[in-house]
DNA sequence: ATGAAAGCGCTAACAA
DNA sequence: TTGTTAGCGCTTTCAT
């Protein structure tokens, strides 16, 4: 089926099958059989040719470090939902931690084929963001604040600072285990509201036992096995996310440390995991499916305009206290 | 830049650029003085073009229920690694378990773009089947066995049936949590394996205390309290996901129900947080990502014969055995 | 309001 | 081995 037979069995030319397909500029006879035609047959546009034509694929490419994770899939989620309404496609591409394949893929979306591009960022390198300049497309990086270019992000900074606060109500000696502060949102915005909430107690970063993760379970174990290794009277460990919150927790349980009794532990991320675990783990709730949902609607209405305006928008959160700290 | 410029600027017909990138039937010289003007230029071939012209998109598109499940996303990370390997890239659509969405997208994805369907199905109505019979692309179904399909699935029968023999060896009033049976793989088979190991223990179904519940934490927990509730003398639950065991754990825990010593409960899909939670929870592994890989590398062979053969793949799993578990 | 015609950028059959 | 030619199925002027 080809808009030609449509044409030609509607009896009109192919421009007006076309118009009727799209500005609908026909008059109501031909639009009736048009329609009777294309309903008896169940004819449907080749995107590919109107893809070629119209310079236009609806379709949105998504880059993401890692599919299996909870946050990410979470926006994932939210992106998808509004794309599929306003009826576009969501084009997957998974770099497993790779920044190498971020690049390839930014360009390869970019050369051809999408109307727009969200990027889901963990460490955003200088060659990134020469790349992102060059590209034509608009594009929204998700997850990170960056000067230059439109963004959705969490306040990372004043999520971890408020959360520590509660963490230093009752403190003495406070354990940190972090991520790479490449990662600027995980890594360092969170310790420095971890740092800024120590000074406003007249504390110094040089008076926290500083640690750093991988984004696992595992990781976090072990970093709290080195850390009680090597330090001693750490009654209060913040953790950069809930994964490295639980591992830390699963080493404490081990030594039979009690958690909050012994020491407190506080996590961010608001994972299902941090609320089925006991202790339930103190942490910060963002809201990420409506992160990235926010993230599809301003990438869609870009699309719509000329000169888009850059747009940063920075997402609230909530502190959720749980269990896992002595005073709540 | 078009294939037209680039012919020029290389002093040869763009037959010959086509050739060069395609098939590479070109004299030695010519591929030199090509590849040269295609280097200076970043050219790109368009998509677009070769999508229209050539009937094939490089795109396979996946459909899942649910986009942000441990579960789900670990198969996709699977498919997603096979396929950017393979240079094939994955349109995602998420149908938010809505049915109607499943057949809409079967029906989108097929009419155009996609060389081929992987399909992550939980419930197969007669719809889907008779759809999926008229679809011209290539389809593989992943997580059920569907009889006339190529299909990865999980041996969730003996995998439910083996667990559940370790339950039995010291139980004397065991309940069940399952999920609905129209769901064949989680809800029938796992259903049926467990009621097999009771025969075979000389049980009857009816021995069991069945109940019902959603594939979250808080369905999990609600079941478990309306078990409860009704019964007496549970000392033994079969719960037909981790998530579901965690969420009557959770119950158990808050009514100070020790696990396992008063009651021992067990689950099936080794998340993560079966092995955070404490207890740990005895669950069975099954190969998620192996699985998306092995029906991403089943569906691109399909794409390369003429009349590719139905192939039914079942997957290995392994029974783990952990605290929550009186006898192991 | 409608149709004719041009052409998006590419591939493939055919001829040379 | 290479070039010529004819479209793939659609949208969009430009006339009418």
């Amino acid at each position: 089926m080809t808009i030609n037979e449509i044409a030609k069995m509607a009896g009109v030319s192919r421009a007006t099958v076309s118009r009727y397909l799209n500005d609908g500029y026909v008059s109501e006879e031909k639009k009736l059989q048009i329609k009777k035609v294309i309903e008896e047959t169940g004819y449907i546009p080749s995107m590919q040719a109107q893809n070629l034509r119209s310079k236009k694929t609806n379709l949105i490419g998504v880059i993401i470090p890692k599919i299996n994770s909870e946050s990410i899939s979470e926006m994932v989620s939210g992106i998808s939902s509004v794309l599929s309404k306003e009826g576009y496609q969501l084009l997957l591409a998974d770099t497993e931690n790779n920044e190498k394949e971020e690049v390839k893929y930014l360009r390869l979306f970019s050369e051809n084929q999408v109307d727009g591009i969200i990027l889901i960022g963990t460490i955003l390198t200088a060659n990134h963001k020469k790349l992102m300049k060059e590209l034509q497309v608009p594009i929204i990086v998700l997850g990170q604040k960056v000067e230059g270019y439109s963004c959705v992000y969490q306040d990372d900074y004043h999520a971890a600072k408020e959360i520590t606060e509660h963490l230093l109500c009752d403190a003495s000696k406070v354990g940190y285990i972090g991520v790479t502060p490449k990662d600027v949102a995980v890594g360092k915005q969170r310790k420095k509201g971890f740092i800024k909430a120590l000074e406003e107690k007249g504390l110094k970063e040089s008076d926290a036992a500083l640690y750093e993760s991988q984004f696992t379970v595992d990781s976090g174990y072990e970093a709290a096995k080195q850390m009680f290794k090597e330090m001693e009277n750490i009654d209060s460990i913040f953790c950069a996310t809930d994964t490295i919150a639980l591992g830390a927790m699963m080493y404490l349980q081990e030594k039979k440390i009690a958690v909050p009794g012994q020491v407190q532990v506080i996590g961010i991320g608001d994972s299902v995991m941090s609320r089925v675990n006991r202790p339930q783990l103190s942490t910060v709730h963002f809201h990420l499916k409506e992160s990235g949902m926010e993230a599809a609607n301003m990438l869609i209405s870009m699309l719509s305009q000329d000169n888009p305006v850059e747009k940063q928008v920075r997402m609230g959160y909530e502190v959720i206290l749980r269990d896992s700290l002595r005073k709540k």
